[in-house]
DNA sequence: AGCCTGTGAATGAATAGTCATTCACCAAAG
DNA sequence: CTTTGGTGAATGACTATTCATTCACAGGCT
């Protein structure tokens, strides 16, 4: 059964369970409510996934695989860290704009899931984030950032801002500020602070 | 009943549930598990509280004036906006290194409420927030911070620096850096950043 | 072409287990 | 004897998961 991850149907349940946890949360969706969404029956769902924590662990490789290439790609564009900072700060929040659902899952479930899964390392997270400690050391040898800043710290300290903005962003109806301009600001103070 | 919050098992109850939420997660928590931690029967656990979400909610809305009232008057000791942040970075960590567990329940099932009780709004956790933001205004109105901060952009992106770097400590064993190096890294280049 | 048959995807009703909540009963205190 | 706080076994609701059955189709046979 190589094809299951190929098959349409596996691609429309993982999107249906996305909305509804999303909606619900993970504990709060039934299986019969993502089978309903995705149109299919309640057992065909067992095909694809072993069990509803799957369907969760699923969704997340599937999609932050994605998201860290992309985010690689974008970044590796700019030469200057600078500017690889604001790209990062930029590209993340419209991602979040962009994908309202899967952002408030890895908000809200993924949080829990180094819980009800503790086996189970987000390792493309972790990727994620040193990502931009990546970037804060680069620029540390060009001699462009401060050499006592730890990256370590740094990078939890801009992700979780961003983190934060986009928290707000998706629980908050309205938009307050538009979201390039909060990148801006993020970025901007961000920046002045660790510069050399 | 009127003194039931009065009450040593009431306090028992929330303490061993504040134990066991943070370990397993609220979903994953049995009442009869916060019974035998707290040395109660299940039943007695409804003498004090409606019900699981109620145990929760009750559990925060304890904790969280505690933490608000305690903030507000470390906060309110400095004349200095750069101070009070300073001050706020460091009770911060160090309130989440004194009390792991509430932490974790912050970090993870506070996020989750806005889920699974729609109608509970976190007031005090708002008016935490608030508290930066103010001490930013403070700041501007003084000249010491820069005009185009945005108040309420820059208090969530504080506190999401901060809240990021608690998630580390507090998912993570081992401590890498020591709490007050962190304090001073996050607050040190965001004052750089937002400073006129 | 028409017929038969093996295959496995899909179904959804039935199962099986879990747990929050209740409540009939107890014991101590007054 | 009555009240009160407490108990924990029993209840009942809820749902993830299973599995016997259906169905659609491919391809071999006459």
């Amino acid at each position: 059964m190589g094809k299951r991850k190929n098959s349409e149907k596996y691609h429309r349940i993982i999107e249906a369970a996305t909305k509804i946890f999303a909606d619900k949360g993970f504990y709060q969706t039934k299986i019969s409510e993502i089978a309903r969404e995705a149109g299919v029956a309640d057992g065909t769902i067992y095909i694809y996934f072993e069990n509803k924590d799957d369907i969760l662990i699923s969704l997340f490789e599937e999609r932050m695989k994605e998201v860290l290439d992309n985010m690689r790609e974008q970044v590796s564009k700019e030469g200057d860290p600078v500017k690889k900072l604001e790209t990062f700060a930029l590209a993340h929040l419209r991602l979040v704009e962009q994908n309202k659902s899967m952002a408030e899952i890895i908000q809200v479930e993924l949080r829990q899931s180094s819980k009800f899964m503790k086996e189970y390392k987000n390792e493309q997270f972790l990727e994620y984030l040193e990502l931009i400690a990546e970037i804060i050391r680069q620029g540390q040898r060009k001699g462009i950032f401060r050499k006592d800043i730890i990256p370590g710290v740094a990078k939890r300290a801009f992700f979780g801002a961003l983190d934060e903005m986009s928290r707000f962003w998706v629980l908050s109806s309205r938009k307050q500020y538009d979201i390039s301009t909060a990148a801006r600001q993020i970025s901007g103070y961000f920046l002045t602070g660790i510069k050399a």
